[in-house]
DNA sequence: GTGAAAGCGCTAACAC
DNA sequence: GTGTTAGCGCTTTCAC
């Protein structure tokens, strides 16, 4: 069983041209039985398997969807990416996955490799909006669907959630506790949900008449580590907070370990609501109030769109889904 | 720019032969340099990206290796396979990931998938460690590693971490700090992680003349909701234990959620050690004692070996790595 | 240095 | 129903 075995093997044992073969193997109907039975026997002797590669070659799709993330060990990625494999596998069709921490140029590489493998559509999470970078992929008429951030200079599908509102609605239940201290842990200011996460925080502080203290505003970067630095800032800052709005899940988990190594009492001397669920928010103490998103959910629709992309190659308009995010409301806000 | 161009468009626009285009696409040399600026200027202009499929067509090669692991939501395994990326990337490797949710059935339709696609290598956590269901990868000579599990009826080059040890270690230690009422919740027995750190808590038991208690022996299946309803099984059993031992991160989370809301308090009336890191795991309150693995290491090994197997095609002996775990005593085992 | 040509394994007309 | 054949886009001898 050295070399793999071809259609032709197949052909040959069979005492069949390959033509028949492939009918066989592709389901296409139009073959005798006692053909086809003698074709299943002889595969299933000689164990072939059929290429991909030369399959792909000739009907020119190889049913592979690219998926870009900015970064992996993001828990919120991999439940969108269960998202978009759950419906691609039941279309018949198989991802490849990469991330980019955050990089354009790593990017960049990732999206020529995709091309050169020849995908059918991407779905991405693009780590630099303009998307310059990636129109590589509308050169060669790959359709793409834009998750969670948007491409600025031309148009694709996009599949986002409400920011503003999800930060907003945050807020405003900090501030219907009685919170006027409110910090707020930024995103970068060049990303879509970071600047939209920021203007929903605004939005609630104007509303109620509260001026925003730039004391208060913390510049993060989505990772960790700048959760936890922010939360230290916010400590031994002579103007402590009674209230922190983190920006997205990991700078969270960021300010969590931070509070917990400061004693800073979290939802007893600071309240606390963080967008995007993250794993410890239910079994931590005091439970953790979070802006929730539905990820899968998200996955799915961007697949959905992807396929009637690669499907319908007419004229479709550009399409955009918003979703709005839920706030579930647990321990760590309490009232003031 | 509709259709996406080919190798003879060049050609053609540059005014030479496909074979001289292919020369300088691979870097082969022997092009004058005039034809090579007026080849590269021609594929700028039309931005032409050579196709990988038709490449691994003619070479019998898709730089591709497949990982197959049991449970992408387990992060122990983004771990492992950001370790085999880093070093598939530097390698000139790609890699596709797929998730078998701990069922043979799938496995066995990934590997098929896997060949299709022409994979040069497999690195698999098996969900079977028969691998009857994957012996179809041997018979067609494609190099597989068994990463963390064991493939019984054929031989493979396996990276293992040494679990009875790991086990032993943890249990030893909650015996040394007093304890006689140990329980563990186990892992599946027919994977070889489940069964060795259950081998590796009995060893500890005998060691020290405890008699094993089979009412403290819990079976749990390395998912999150087995390590909570063991949890709360024990606490609810009229021989509750005063230290668990969890066999897996997962299940470890569970036990966790389950002592939270039980208020069973973590180190203080049931110490625990848990087989494997998890995130919470320092900033949870008592911290949470651990058997890490280095799991990075794990993955690099393993492409390593997989790597090698690629191209030294010959007859190379069947390897096997055992790395050691490392205990990380923090504060959720106390003395009695 | 460069080109012509033979495939890689498959699908899809088109014949019979 | 089944076979013949022309590619898909590339790499790689082997000529020149």
């Amino acid at each position: 069983m050295e070399c793999k075995p071809t259609i032709e093997d197949v052909a040959k044992l069979a005492s069949v041209s390959i033509a028949t073969v492939s009918r066989v193997i592709n389901n296409q109907g139009g073959v005798r039985k006692v053909t086809e039975e003698r074709i299943v026997n002889a595969i299933s002797e000689l164990g072939y398997i059929r290429s991909a590669l030369a399959r792909s070659m000739k009907r020119k799709e190889t049913n592979t969807i690219g998926i870009i993330v900015p970064d992996i060990t993001n828990p919120f990625f991999p439940h969108v990416v269960a998202g978009i494999e759950q419906k691609a596998r039941e279309k018949g069709y198989y991802t490849i996955l990469s991330s980019t921490n955050e990089s354009t140029i790593i990017e960049e590489e990732i999206v020529r490799i995709f091309i050169e493998r020849g995908v059918d559509g991407v779905i991405i999470t693009t780590a630099n909006e303009t998307g310059d970078h990636i129109k590589l992929l509308q050169d060669q008429g790959i359709p793409i669907v834009a998750v969670d951030r948007t491409i600025k200079n031309f148009e694709v599908d996009t599949v986002l959630v409400d920011n503003v509102n999800g930060a907003y609605q945050a807020v405003r239940q900090l501030i219907l506790q009685g919170h006027e201290r409110i910090a707020i842990i930024c995103g970068p200011q060049n990303t879509t949900p970071g600047r939209e996460r920021y203007l929903g925080y605004k939005k609630a502080l104007e509303e109620y008449n509260i001026p925003l203290d730039s004391s208060l505003v913390i510049q993060g970067d989505f990772m960790e580590n700048s959760g936890y630095k922010g939360a230290l800032r916010l400590f031994y800052s002579n103007n402590r907070p009674t209230a922190i709005f983190s920006s997205n899940n990991q700078m969270t988990i960021g300010c969590v370990k931070a509070l917990t190594e400061l004693d800073w009492k979290l939802g007893e001397e600071v309240s606390f609501i963080g967008f995007d669920d993250v794993e410890i928010a239910t079994f931590i103490k005091p439970r953790l109030s979070v802006v929730s998103r539905p990820m899968t959910t998200i996955g799915e629709i961007a697949f959905q769109l992807l396929y009637e992309r690669i499907h319908f190659k007419g004229n479709l308009p550009k399409r955009e889904f918003l979703l709005t995010p839920e706030l579930k409301i647990r321990e760590s806000c309490h009232k003031i």
